[in-house]
DNA sequence: CTGAAAGCGCTAACAA
DNA sequence: TTGTTAGCGCTTTCAG
């Protein structure tokens, strides 16, 4: 069966508390020789810590959550890499979960129940709901990452998009482009990620003294590769004026170089193209996709610094952090 | 503070273990009148179970843990997604972690306290040492999912490595390549992935009559995108008559085409690429990649069953389960 | 159908 | 420096 501390304590001929101090190697709590004696109890049976018993008890773990929407997007990807490599220098670790995406039932990554399963959580609301991010009531600190408008009472960590994509698509004028799509925009839409960076495209168009194509929105049901292939195909060819695409993630710009493709039209001659993420792939496809990023590392370093003030119980009012975005100019737009 | 099971006990007049019971819908354990004075309470107080007091208790939580070498490879993006959706048949959820790529105490992801909070784990042993694996000692249920061979006393599901690379092999000197190179590949190296599909590569020479070229292992420090573009860009400045080219990984494909692409050259006019994995992000990248399919779906099924075999505790042994893999034809080879 | 007692493995607090 | 006591929140006996 299982090794308990009850078995090393037997074994080393101390009491459970000696063992429980060599195990969390409390400073100077016990002596050097049977230190030395327990270690070696420890090491002949093979005995580990239970941590579900130590979480119950103290209620901590090095564990920190990560609930991502979906785990196939190069997206989550990333940032659950950075993370994890943030994290790991304090000793840390990172588990990553799925909230969206598939079924209903998924939503229960968010319950109270698997939330304090962790010291803290990050959560990426990309996808999700302000009412379902709202019920969130728990004394697990919670670090909010993502481009959506959420209750104002988590810390959140998010990105310029409107800025970003005001970036994205001066690029595109600048370089000569006079018919802007944006693909995966929204109008109108509520304060979600699309409707945000559509704001941008829009406002950039205006300081440019233009005003956007009436058409210019070209809604997507599904920021995904496949979708925008298919529409941007099916856009062209209606109107190849067409000159210039902001792709509103990465993810999208794939599939709108796809499409481009299809329409037997070149990037960037005829067509120039800007994304948004700065995904690793982006620079690797050809030709090499123009983007904006989002400086990553800082917000993935501020959020685990929210993450630890909380944990440290400081009572600081909730943290509202933005990243600005930067133009990284590679072969989808024009020299 | 934190609502238990006692809050609510006391709050609807019953004993700790009707609340359980209720709790857990144990099938008539309870009369339908408490149940419902019960639930309204649960309700009214917002309680949740403590899944960690569970889990010490009884040893079971709906968690099944994935051990992946790094967040950031689509390959491993892509197994998530679809374990997290078989295992959301039957009610459970998907934990991931990672063990590889950063820090050596990343290999805490393998350790024994680690694990244990899991009911069980699927370890994906891509670039793993043999020792390393053969260290856990564990009674919670490992199953091995992966190309690499390893301690036979755990079950194993791995996909036809050589058979794979014999398929794409052949695939490319049926379309016409007589100069082949295997990117990504390693000669005479241990049983690992990259040496046996190197052996599927030269195999398939052998069958159709050829001799493999002698300089035709182009051997990758990591499989990693940006490494592969480089070192075919050289090869190829050194090499032109090169017109095939299997990637050992679909990820390593996509730096083969970029390498190609830098060299000047056209695909499939000029050289032919084949790739293994078949990453959702082939078909969309141009021109579309011809990869080697492993069936990826029958592996998460065949993974989820092995699991469930185990945690019922049944008491066969180890079972060893090989996907065939099947070539999937796009554009980077000739029609 | 409902309840009381015991204990999962660990650690905080105190005593010796 | 070491040991004892108590209890984290839950579920598994076993009695009522």
């Amino acid at each position: 069966m299982t090794i308990t501390m009850r078995d090393v304590a037997r074994a080393s001929g101390v009491s459970l508390m000696t063992v429980s101090n060599v195990i969390n190697g409390r400073p100077g709590a016990v002596g050097t020789e049977t230190r030395l004696r327990v270690l070696e109890a420890v090491d002949r049976l093979g005995y580990e810590v239970n941590l579900t018993a130590r979480r119950l008890r103290n209620g901590r773990t090095g564990a920190i959550g990560l609930i991502v929407p979906r785990f196939d997007h190069p997206y989550f990807g990333e940032l659950e890499a950075r993370l994890a490599r943030e994290l790991a220098k304090s000793g840390r670790h990172l588990s990553v979960e799925q909230s969206g995406a598939s079924a209903e039932g998924e939503l229960a990554a968010l319950s109270h129940a698997r939330i304090a399963t962790y010291d803290a959580v990050l959560l990426s609301v990309v996808g999700l709901h302000y009412d379902d991010v709202d019920k969130l009531r728990t004394s697990v600190p919670i670090v909010l990452l993502g481009e959506q408008s959420m209750p104002s009472r988590f810390d959140h960590v998010q990105l310029d998009n409107e800025g970003g994509a005001h970036l994205a698509t001066a690029h595109l004028i600048d370089k000569g482009a006079r018919n802007v799509l944006i693909v995966g925009g929204e109008e109108d839409g509520p304060e979600s990620m699309t409707a945000t960076r559509t704001r941008g495209w829009e406002r950039a168009h205006a300081d440019a003294g233009l005003t956007p194509r009436r058409d210019g929105v070209l809604p997507l049901p599904e920021l995904e590769i496949a979708c925008a292939r298919e529409e941007v195909r099916k856009r062209l060819a209606e109107t190849p004026e067409i000159d210039g695409i902001f792709a509103i993630t990465d993810q999208v710009a794939i599939g709108v170089l796809a499409g481009i493709h299809d329409a037997r039209l070149r990037v960037p001659e005829d067509v120039q193209v800007v994304g948004f993420d700065n995904l690793a792939l982006g620079e690797h496809i050809t030709p090499g996709l123009t983007t904006i990023d989002p400086s990553h590392d800082w917000m993935v370093k501020k959020a685990v610094e929210l993450i630890d003030q909380r944990i440290a119980g400081e009572d600081v009012p909730p943290q509202h952090l933005v990243s600005p975005g930067a133009l990284v100019v590679r072969g989808s737009t024009k020299a």
